[in-house]
DNA sequence: AACAGCTTGTGAAAACATTCACAAAATAAA
DNA sequence: TTTATTTTGTGAATGTTTTCACAAGCTGTT
């Protein structure tokens, strides 16, 4: 398969999040233009980002709202449910734990993991948090496949490399620093400083 | 000036904050490939990111620790201070007030706003949690530079377009959803289920 | 003073991503 | 059935970003 850039990826999930839109507003039918006025982008674009994965349209029409969502989800693989365990429970760690979107969106939160003695033990919706050193069995055992790290920047990488000997393969990392994986484990990193200082930046130049 | 592009704006980021870890290691000179190396790029990438801002190494020898960390917190608009207001009082928002990175780097909270009642008063730090209402007035007597955006989907288009309308020229918004600003206005999202599901496209492609 | 060893700064080349532009396919109306 | 209208899918053109490659400049050594 041709290589998918992650701009292309990154709008599909915006595609996707517009058809969810679109399909509970009882729209059955959306054109290129009307996904990418949405996605601030432009109608060609959305047709080659989906060109790379097939032909979804009809030629005068447009596309099929729950096809094209469920051609998007496929491509996604959010058709079926991921196992995701939180590494941190301090605050970062907690607001994720209750971020509704993840499990509506098939990522289910199986395991919460810190060192602190205090946390441990907490029960956290019908979950409760283990000890850290517990970590690298459990991942094995359930059989996750994603880890979100929200531990600080001093013990991530500590974490990560874990993890990765654990055989998980997709890592997502608030903490803020650049973890070094071998080049099979997926990585995103949410960084919230250098968001901020692309928006200091952008001030002061303009 | 010339267009400087966001991935450049992102990698000074990177850069700064290797170059404050070399500063506290008390290295004082370091070389691009030094700094590539930290940041998973290439000694040419860093060069020419810098090179767009000045000449600020020594042939021969590198880059002087100290010289450059203020070049690029000049470049990005970090040797002042900026007035954040954050708004929306939930489990995210409180994980970002207490985040300490943000202040420790300029980024300094002065507002929280939030429309549930049962939060408007609460005690965060030395701040309190405002009610919604007084937002719009408060951003301009403030001068607020930027606000954080924590609220749910459906409401922050419209807390968006207030923010705008009071004057503020930079948003960072955490909530799941295209948000439309004018383009005199810098937005920047932190969309944790793109990068979820940017992910999960990554298990399932390889 | 000349030389050896590094590392920068930068045009030019290559790779990658977006936009253009239009033939092809679909529908609806006459 | 023909025509008008719409919108896709996609090569080709354009624009942007990254990488290459090397002269120029600095330091330390002989």
């Amino acid at each position: 398969m041709k290589k998918i850039s992650e701009s292309t990826v990154r709008r599909l999930s915006l595609y996707l999040r517009f058809l969810q839109e679109a399909s509970d507003g009882g729209l059955d039918t959306i054109s290129s233009d009307e996904l990418a006025q949405r996605g601030g982008t432009t109608s060609a674009q959305v047709r080659k980002d989906l060109s790379f994965f097939g032909s979804f349209g009809k030629r005068g029409l447009g596309y099929s709202v729950p096809e094209l969502l469920r051609q998007i989800q496929e491509i996604l693989g959010l058709s079926r449910s991921w196992k995701v365990a939180l590494v941190g429970a301090g605050k970062i760690g907690s607001a994720l734990f209750s971020y509704r979107d993840f499990q509506l969106r098939g990522f289910h939160i199986r395991a919460v993991f810190d060192t602190d003695p205090t946390k441990v033990g907490a029960a956290w919706g019908d979950l409760t948090v283990r000890d850290d050193g517990e970590m690298d069995a459990a991942l094995r055992e359930q059989g996750i496949d994603m880890v979100i790290v929200a531990v600080p920047a001093e013990a991530a990488q500590g974490v990560v490399d874990r993890v990765v000997k654990a055989g998980v393969r997709a890592i997502l990392n608030f903490a803020p620093i650049r973890l070094r994986v071998p080049s099979s484990v997926a990585l995103r990193n949410v960084d919230m400083t250098v968001e901020l200082e692309g928006l200091s930046f952008a001030l002061i130049n303009r």
